[in-house]
This record gives C-alpha cells, structure tokens and sequence, in this order.
DNA sequence: CAGGATCCATATGGATACTG
DNA sequence: CAGTATCCATATGGATCCTG
C-alpha cells in the first residue's frame, strides 16, 4: 500500500464516522433500518434524547441525504422519517457493528 | 423484533461506535490493522494529530484491550503499538466502513 | 405531536512548550 | 523518540420550558 493509499483509507474512516458517529447518529440509523418512523417514536425508543438534540440530529442526517422526511398522510401533524436510498445502504455498516458487538461486547465492555 | 431486541440492538451501536468513534480511534485503529508502528509513526501519518491526544486514544484503546504496547526490542527507546488478537477483529468493521466509503464518498462529502 | 428557545455543564480536542 | 504539562476554545449535548 502506497503512502497515499493510507492516507485516503485513514481519511475515508474520518469522515464515515463523523457521518454516523456522535452520541446518537449511528443509534437514529440503526433504529430507521427497521422501518420509517415518526418523531415521536424515535423520541421514545431513543431513551435519553431530547428533541432538540434529536431534530438537530436529523437534520444533519437530512443535509447529507441519509434521511428523509415527510408530513404523515395518514395522522395530521406528525411527521415520518425512514432512510434514503442513500442512507439504506449504511445498513451495511451497521451490520458489521451489530456483528462485532454480538461476538465481542463481553470481552469488551464488562470485564473492566 | 421485539422491543426489548431493539433496545440492545441500539445499545451495541451506541456502545460499539464510542469505542471507535471520535476524532481519532477509528483512524488509529484503521492504520494499525495494517501493522504495528511505532508512536512516531502514528504521529506522522495521522496528520494533525498532536502527542497528547495520541498518547491519550491509545491508552484508553489499550484499557478497552483493542491495542497493546511493548518497548521495541531493536531501538533503544522506541514503543510499539498493534492491535490486540481482540483489536483485530475490528478490522471487520473497518472494512465494511472502507467498502462503504469508497462506493459512496462521492455522493455524500461532495456535493454539499 | 412536532419542534423551537434558552440556558448551561463539560468533554473533547487543539496549540505550544518542555522533559527524560 | 516518547511522552508530559499547561492552557484554552468550542463543540456537544443535556435540562427545562414553551408553542403552533
């Protein structure tokens, strides 16, 4: 691997985990890979959130075309957010955590 | 999936991308799945990176037992760092992050 | 229900200089 | 070369209350 090969690998790392690290980036993807949701859903299963912290969360996530949103058609004012078809493919990702987690989170995370 | 099931599932991400989140682990861990390096290497090639937050990412990677260190053998002062058996198997999520980015770093970091 | 407004604590990380 | 020591800016995120 050249120098310059590193280096694009180090920066592709940096910018994806900027993308969906963070306190609640990765659990808001995770949680969409599902199904769409409302705000009020992702307010509640997200335990700990605010909604300002959520709405500025999702609209970072908007602003790189991860997520969507729409006003429900069904309920009058709640709104639903689900992935992209951009944003569906972190799933792939997120697969890889989920997998690593399974294996690893006993080694990791308890015996401290 | 139950919602009991969700909850972990939320709670593996959460977990899983503090351990390797943030500025700089993710990318530490990236450039030592290749090989192990000395501490001066790591400075160098993680551009920006200044000797106290080095230190520091790498000794909380080594309480968390993804990386070891170990007094180089050949050069009289020189410490290496590698991944643990257990911080090599974080090269499956790497991957997938690399595989990610390189399929759609252009969609999303360029046109903003 | 969805989201905005304010206020605030602290963690994160950067700059710089120094030491064994 | 491998770290330490200080100092400091700001981003991050939490708490609480409010509104269309």
């Amino acid at each position: 691997m050249t120098e310059e090969d590193r280096k694009i690998r180090i920066r592709d790392v940096t910018d994806v985990l900027e993308l969906i690290g963070g306190r609640w980036r990765g659990p808001i993807l995770a949680y969409l890979c599902e199904s769409p949701r409302r705000f009020s859903e992702l307010k509640d299963t997200l335990e700990g959130i605010t909604p300002r912290i959520l709405i500025k969360e999702l609209r970072y996530l908007e602003m790189n075309k991860m997520v969507y949103s729409e006003k429900s058609t069904i309920s009058g004012n709640s709104v639903v957010y689900g992935l992209t078809e951009h944003g569906e493919s972190i799933e792939s990702v997120i697969v890889a955590i989920h997998a690593w987690a399974k294996e690893h989170r006993m080694k990791v995370f308890t015996d401290q």
